[in-house]
DNA sequence: ACCTGAACACCGTTCAAGT
DNA sequence: ACCTGAACACCGTTCAAGT
């Protein structure tokens, strides 16, 4: 014999709303956000969304798939305002830039990019960037290895980048440990024999590392150019 | 009441020859390349040195450090053997195949060096190359940046091409999902949406990555030639 | 269909205890 | 000094059971 509530009143289950896939992966979103890859636990999740396990496993594969829908949909937010009809270099410096900082403001999906760069999200920037090199009069044959050698720049740097950001916005107990052994190991070049990373390393602090990405860029369109 | 063994006979340690730091991470490497990063658990370390986690610790601080130390020998043995007095552009063109094959033998490295790119192993990377580079006649402000580039494309397409080595060297159980994931991704590509991406796609099967990457390092040379 | 939460197999790391 | 191995805190994932 089991009680039920009177239709349409009290019970007060777990959530009146109902989980959906879309509501988990935005919340393992904030998650990550806020606390980077490491506080993304499926604990945590269930603590976030009041609910079991099972719950999450019945909308999501794994944490895999997780992590993967997450990098999907940020991707797709940024990349959807992109690409005007304006010069073809401006839009291959714009596109770079629009993933660089989408990465900067997202260091786990750098990490994420970098285990899986072949994620359906990323097709929408390769053919853009096919294109745009189209309009830049790269020879067919060219253009794929153009293209290929641009996007591993740009997600090879947004990775570097994650890191760093992964390093500067800590909040973990490692930070200070993170901090002291890089600060350790800048000190330990010896100017002798490492002359020009030595400048590097002093250089460094003075430099914007969004503006040095755009450097990078550049040399690159330079060098496609030379493919004309 | 213990019973001793007679001195000098029979008691068979668990080591006679004792551990080092040394022979620890030579077996962890030894691990990784068989069975990549999952596979390198304290617990196969114990095993494959018949000792138990605290002789392990005693000599190493952790897991990261570790992987990290695994990692600098793999590179230092690498780059020791490269940079003759060649013609520079020829010299960075060994300098960076170097560290492509290295990653692509040893997987792993470009997974974690994408992780921490500032190792004290990939210092002699960075200055062989700002050398290089200043032997190019690239001026002192731009070489910081055109090395910066180069190294992030190098690391960026090396970490690429070690996914790619994870997914084709499986020998787990998640190999045929993984490759059976990747064909589905590929098939649900719309040649009408994503006509260069769906010819790249194609053209993909006939293609040698180590020759794509050589061709990436030469539109670097070609861009960074213009910075002259 | 959707959800619960105890249980399982497995991590990295610690530490009192041994030699 | 160097090593042992049980124990701890924590993972991702499963699954019988509930509604």
């Amino acid at each position: 014999m089991v009680k039920r509530a009177a239709k349409g009143s009290a019970r007060a289950p777990r959530r009146t709303d109902g989980l959906s896939r879309k509501l988990i992966i935005q919340t393992a979103i904030e998650i990550l956000d806020s606390g980077g890859e490491k506080a993304l636990t499926l604990r945590a999740l269930t603590v976030r969304l009041s609910t079991g396990y099972g719950a999450i496993y019945h909308h999501v594969a794994d944490k895999s798939d997780l992590l993967a829908t997450a990098t999907d949909d940020v991707i797709t937010g940024v990349l959807s305002g992109a690409v005007a009809d304006a010069d073809p270099r401006t839009g291959l410096r714009h596109l770079a830039l629009g993933l660089f900082d989408a990465i900067d403001a997202h260091p786990w999906v750098g990490a994420e990019l970098s285990r899986q760069p072949w994620r359906p999200a990323l097709l929408d920037f390769y053919e853009s960037v096919g294109r745009l090199l189209e309009a830049l009069d790269v020879p067919q044959e060219a253009r794929f290895d153009a293209a290929g050698a641009l996007v591993n720049y740009v997600l090879g740097v947004a990775a570097q980048n994650a890191a760093n950001a992964r390093l500067r916005a800590g909040g973990d107990t490692d930070r200070e440990t993170f901090l002291k052994d890089a600060a350790a190991q800048w000190a330990q070049i010896d100017p002798g024999r490492y002359p020009f990373v030595h400048a590097a390393a002093t250089r460094l602090g003075e430099h914007d590392d969004r503006e040095q990405f755009l450097v990078g860029v550049d040399i690159f369109l330079a060098g496609i150019a030379a493919l004309r």
